[in-house]
DNA sequence: CTGAAAGCGCTTACAG
DNA sequence: CTGAAAGCGCTTACAG
């Protein structure tokens, strides 16, 4: 456990013979040329020594540091992990690597973590935010930013996120179709498209919303009010798989079948719901998809711009096909 | 989104009418002191420039990256998505920001991502692969290493784990002293001493066992096999809570109440046992507290030790209790 | 209490 | 095709 001191390459330009300039060489393969013979001797010093090129070292000097940050709200939505694994794989194939750091959907805190980003100098923040952050904290952090999972545009943000609001409709549509005649609606705190879209499909007639966090807590709790008292709905669009989660456990507390007592939609479409009982029948966000753009418009991208991803309703048995 | 040219300490010091030795000593508060007054103008001009010390040069000068890497097989298990989360807030705690990479299981990826971080200067390696790796990968990259859920002693290397045999003991006499005559098994595909509990347990009788993968699909999978065909176990101990999800839904679909027609104690007890339907009762790992020692041991361990952390039965409804 | 200077390990123009 | 040297932005002995 003896820590070894690092080979440095001015070891291995002693070893080899050469000039520290031509390991830099061998290793990126350029800009200048290297004679066959040399780079042989540069290869077989860098394999018998073990060196490791100084990441902070090359950072100072080229000014990148070819690290991305990305801001996520936690851990324990399966949505989030499974964008935290393909930014990382796109990361990745970009010569990229990946600090993630964590706000609990606090905003202070979720500022404080892209300001300590900055400091490490990543040459871009990919930050997913519940609510959409104010899009200062880009300005104040002056490094490439796109900000995911953001349903509507924010002038001077470079945004991506599905048509939330055609999602819903989508989804409640589906309902409609079934045949039941009340979609009760289990959304976040606030106010956001999903909740026009469902009220466009219902064509604005009154029916239950419940708000609550974006968690499996919160969708249990929402689920026990809205179900646990007289007049619940026939069906409900939930507006997350975390929270359809809850509400699954809160409807089988309360003895209610899924789909057979009440149906469910749900927004997401992650691993999660694939493997609830009933598995759900949810509105996808094509999520390798979203990573594989955010990060190329975080390292190409020539300005703000806004991204639509197509959302795709995945059938299921909660709604009762 | 035209990046400013970013604000260097000397740039702070010409501001401010000092030299960039203070600037440096306000920034950390040392290692010599600074009067009121100037102190007191050093701030100013940080806070006017918006001043962010380039974290690469400090690491570079001082050998310290302040870098902590973790390498998960993956993000979509609620187990390793809590322990991200965790070791996050204690690294945090500590001033280091966490490199997170996924190896997806794969015993190669894992050792490549483990030399790329190693590549990277962090200062240590947090591992947790679902069969324990080599500890050559240790040794190679040359940097402290614990690796996490480890179940039995491996020397040479610093290992956390729990006592998962006596987990795994504690849940199968749980439920057989719910009068259950037969417990099943699910587990991963190779032995390991949770099936040996599991056999204590049972005082070596014979059971039905069903490996599979460490995930839903696996758990689904396996549960269909055992309880899709006569002489089906009572009640089932599962290896772990993502293929304890698996094997509620494969329940579901055979028509297999829980726990009526079978109880179901599961291992690990993250966030997802809490809101299955019915909850899971579980043997709970204590992630929190594994996440804090791990943290520690790689900072500060001193050497190669094996820590065993404590495992505690959670008693929900999936048992039957 | 403060400044001038060296040096961490790289990359890359500049000479040869 | 190769080497000597400058410089990225810090931190920290060393003088004063």
């Amino acid at each position: 456990m003896s820590r070894p001191p690092r080979v440095t390459q001015a070891d291995v330009a002693r070893y080899a013979g050469v000039s520290g300039a031509v390991v830099s060489y061998v290793v990126h393969a350029g800009p200048r040329s290297v004679s066959p013979e040399t780079a042989a001797k540069v290869r077989d010093a860098i394999r018998v020594l073990g060196y490791q090129p100084n990441a902070s070292a090359a950072a100072l000097r080229t000014g990148s540091s070819k690290l991305l940050g990305l801001v996520l709200p936690e851990f324990d939505n399966s949505l989030w992990a499974d964008l935290a694994v393909a930014v990382g794989r796109c990361a990745s194939a970009r010569g990229f690597a990946l600090i993630t750091a964590s706000s609990g959907g606090d905003a202070a805190l979720e500022r404080d973590q892209i300001l300590r980003l900055a400091g490490r100098q990543v040459e871009g923040l990919l930050v997913t935010s519940v609510e959409m952050t104010d899009p200062d904290v880009h300005g104040a952090a002056g490094i490439p930013t796109v900000f995911l999972n953001v349903f509507s545009d924010v002038p001077g943000a470079t945004t991506i996120g599905v048509d939330a609001r055609r999602g819903a409709i989508d989804g409640v549509e589906h309902l409609l179709s079934h045949g039941y005649d009340s979609v009760g609606l289990i959304i976040g705190p606030d106010a956001d498209v999903r909740e026009q879209g469902w009220r466009e499909a219902l064509e604005f007639r009154s029916m239950p919303v419940e708000r609550c966090a974006f968690d499996r807590q919160g969708g249990y709790e929402a689920a026990l009010r809205m179900f646990g008292s007289p007049g619940r709905p026939r069906s409900v669009f939930v507006s997350s798989d975390m929270q359809a989660v809850g509400c699954l456990r809160a409807l089988w507390e309360l003895g209610l079948r899924v789909p057979q007592d009440v149906a469910i939609v749900s927004f997401d479409g992650s691993v999660d719901s694939q493997f609830t009982a009933p598995p759900l029948t949810a509105v996808r966000q094509p999520i390798e998809r979203m990573a594989q753009v955010a990060v190329d418009l975080v390292l190409d991208g020539p300005g703000p711009r806004r991204v639509v991803e197509p959302v795709r309703l995945v059938v299921r048995e909660s709604c009762g096909c």
